[in-house]
DNA sequence: TATGAAACAGCATAAGT
DNA sequence: ACTTATGCTGTTTCATA
C-alpha cells in the first residue's frame, strides 16, 4: 500500500470555491453533532481536532471522520481568517449597489466574478430586485473609494446607476 | 519553572470580538511578509505555522512571532469555518435593508446588536446613506424568511420600512 | 458506526548564534 | 531573524464492540 504523502484532511482542498459556479445541490442529512461541529469551527477555525471534538462530546476518532465529511459534502468550504479591514489599510468600507441595464444583464456573472478579484473587494452580491448586485469594498481613503466606484463600476457600459453606501459598522454574526 | 498549559498562541484568545465596540484606532505597520501572512490565513486558516511560514519564506519561529503580534494588535480579528447556509439547512438568502424613523437611531447599535444574536442572521451594516442598515440574513425557506422580516424587523416600532433583497449568488472575495 | 489505544509523525516553543 | 533541538500533541490507523 503506497503511503500517500501525509494530507492532513481538516486543511486540504480548502478554498478554491468561487461561490459563482453551480452546485449539484445535493441535500445533505445533519444531526445534531454535525450541527455543533459547524458551530464550533465557525466559531474557531483552528480548533485542533482533539480540542473540537471534546467540545462535542465524540471520540477524537470520530471527530475527524465526521468534519471531513462535512469537508466532502461542501458543507464546509473553507476556513478563513478574519482580517480586520481598517487596521490592514483600508479602514474605509461601502457597500455599492449597482444597476445594470437589461442587455448588459448576460453579462453579470462574469463581471461580478472580474469584480471580486480586485483589491479591497469583501463581497460581491447577485441580487433579485431593486439593484442587480451589491459590492462590499473596503478602502484606504474616500479618494480611493471614488476610483473604485469609477473606475470599475461606472466605467462599465452596462452599468446603469450606482448607489454607494458608506458602512459605519460591520458585525459579522456567529452564525447560529 | 512552571510549566504554563501549553497554550497554542495561534488558537486561543479568537472570538470574542463583535464588531461594535469602539476601537483605540492604533495604526499599524504592515510590511510586506505582514501582507503575505494576513493574505495566506485568508486563504486557509488552518494553515500551521510551518507550512505558513515555508509559504512566505521565514522561519517558524519568526512566523509564529508575527501572527501573534497580528492577532495582538487586532489585525487578525479570528478564525472562521465558512459554512454554506444552503447546505446547512438555509438555502433562501437575502439581504434587508432597514430606513429607521429619526427618534429611534439612538437605540440603533443596541437594536443591530439583538439582530446579530437571531439565527440565520450572518451580517449586520450600519450605514450611512438612503438606509440606516443592512441585514444580511439566510432562512430555511421563503417562509422563514418572511417571519424573520415581519417579526425582528417591522414588528420593532422604530422601523420605518424594509427592503428584501433576495440573494441570488453569494461571492466571497479573496480579500487582496 | 463509534470508540479506544498505540505509534508515528510533526508541530510549537525556547534556546543560542 | 534564523537554526537547532526537544518534548509533546495531534493525527492516523486498526482492532473491537
Amino acid at each position: 500500500m503506497e503511503k500517500a504523502p501525509r494530507s492532513n484532511d481538516l486543511r486540504t482542498r480548502v478554498g478554491g470555491q468561487s461561490g459563482l459556479e453551480r452546485r449539484p445541490l445535493v441535500h445533505v442529512r445533519l444531526d445534531d453533532v454535525d450541527h455543533r461541529l459547524l458551530a464550533a469551527l465557525a466559531e474557531d477555525a483552528r480548533l485542533a481536532n482533539n480540542a473540537l471534538a471534546q467540545k462535542v462530546g465524540i471520540a477524537p476518532s470520530t471527530c475527524l471522520a465526521r468534519v471531513r465529511r462535512l469537508r466532502d459534502e461542501g458543507v464546509l468550504r473553507g476556513f478563513h481568517a478574519d482580517v480586520d479591514p481598517a487596521l490592514a489599510g483600508r479602514p474605509l468600507q461601502a457597500i455599492v449597489a449597482v444597476r445594470m441595464h437589461g442587455a448588459a444583464r448576460s453579462r453579470l456573472k462574469a463581471f461580478l466574478r472580474e469584480l471580486a478579484e480586485l483589491p479591497g473587494v469583501m463581497n460581491v452580491y447577485l441580487l433579485g430586485g431593486a439593484h442587480d448586485f451589491f459590492v462590499h469594498v473596503a478602502a484606504p481613503d474616500s479618494d480611493g473609494l471614488n476610483d473604485f466606484v469609477i473606475e470599475n463600476l461606472s466605467a462599465n457600459p452596462g452599468v446603469a446607476l450606482t448607489e454607494t453606501n458608506l458602512i459605519f459598522e460591520h458585525v459579522r454574526a456567529s452564525w447560529y
